[in-house]
DNA sequence: GCAACGGCTTCTGTATACAGGATCCAAGTG
DNA sequence: CACTTGGATCCTGTATACAGAAGCCGTTGC
């Protein structure tokens, strides 16, 4: 309750009032977030009712909420028996390994071709704050927020769309193995910006690819090593 | 109204009582196939009282069903005033073709890779009703639907999910410009079938993205020979 | 004649209310 | 001892109610 009527006051503050978002669209993101940081853990039961006090809202923002990260899939509902978040399967992460090869590799690509400044300059931004980063939430952070930059920088509206969604999945699943790869994952990246910058189209989606596949050999390995928890 | 109510029916019928699908669910569906079926029109905007009323139930259904279908893309929503069957702009059209050139052409690959028997059959299936189809409607309804089973086919749950709205949104572009191209779209597909049939990755995945690619051209001629409704 | 202003209408955003299915526990029965 | 059965409880699905923003229209002042 506290929490979001914080976040309400913030807002208003920070647009002068023009804006007013919406308390289900706070809601949304509260609770994506509990779910991303692991508060929500993979099977918990959503019960409305709660989640409404908690959040000092009545169930319909909650409801609406429930039904837009559904679609998203981070929670899972059964009609009549009431969402739950969604429980991650093994064969889930390689599934979202093959299809980020595939998008980003063409969001790389599409960036390359377009060599937008302002794209650009976020790009650099995330990486220099990528190098400063620490703590382990701020760098699943940044690193999820470069692979969504790049798909800003492509251009494509949809593709930026399908991409975000995707990514946050696959840093939620990471999250359940208590896994990161941070070192290499900077100089990969600046590769791959360094090729977009270029207009390199060919490298950029090479590098990207090249990235994402070294991700998912990397996490392989640390599943295999460490088997369910 | 009696149409959902129809619908409900037909539904606690067919399924024995079990089921109980979601008044949600239902309105949906029917909200989702007035926008794809061109009964709504881009930019026409949807009043949760009329569509409640109209519908036959309260506007909680139709508020949920909105939010799912604008997370989907098929609608959009400005705050305070209210949600709009979404515009499809020419860029749009572009970037779904790359998109799904990027995504289908996976597809293709992992279904050839998993030939799997159950999925083949569904795909023979739609393409044999696909040669018997001679209305627009069913023409393009079977068109997506063969694009659809192929993801299905990849046993990427993820991909399945991702490709389904994509393709909608498609067939939903195309509406606008009353496109089709059913002749060719025929063969194309049997020729993809069959590589997926024989498990022939390579040529799976470039004939899918030919096919995709082939569609865009075609499209891109079409509009600009008869440009702006 | 035109622009600013004020009231009215419409519609969204949010809260509350109520009905009925799902689940659980306990007691009874074979 | 397992298995069913009845009821109580929790929770979802759906409807209704109400407050306040956005847009519209007529009016007024210049």
């Amino acid at each position: 309750m506290a929490r979001i009527a914080y976040r309400m006051q913030i807002m208003s503050e920070h647009t002068l009032g023009s804006s007013h978002v919406p308390l289900r669209d706070l809601v949304t993101d509260e609770i994506r977030q509990r779910i991303l940081t692991g508060l929500l853990p993979p099977g918990e039961r959503l019960v409305e009712d709660r989640l409404a006090e908690d959040l000092g809202v009545s169930r319909n923002p909650v409801r609406e909420a429930i039904r837009v990260l559904a679609t998203e899939g981070l929670v899972e509902v059964a009609p009549r028996r009431g969402a739950a978040v969604a429980r991650p399967r093994p064969a889930h992460a390689e599934e979202l390994f093959d299809i980020r090869m595939a998008l980003e590799g063409l969001a790389a690509r599409l960036a390359a071709r377009r060599r937008d400044g302002a794209a650009l300059a976020r790009l650099r931004t995330v990486l220099d704050d990528q190098r400063d980063a620490d703590q382990v939430g701020a760098v699943a952070d940044l690193n999820t927020r470069f692979h969504t930059e790049v798909a800003a920088a492509s251009g494509n509206e949809h593709l930026h769309q399908l991409v975000g969604p995707l990514l946050r999945r696959a840093q939620w699943v990471f999250l359940q193995t208590a896994y990161t790869r941070a070192g290499e994952s900077l100089t990969e990246h600046e590769r791959i910006y360094a090729a977009i910058a270029a207009g390199d189209e060919e490298s950029a989606q090479a590098l990207a690819v090249a990235h994402v596949a070294a991700a998912r050999r990397s996490y392989l390995s640390h599943v295999a090593a460490q088997p369910a928890t």
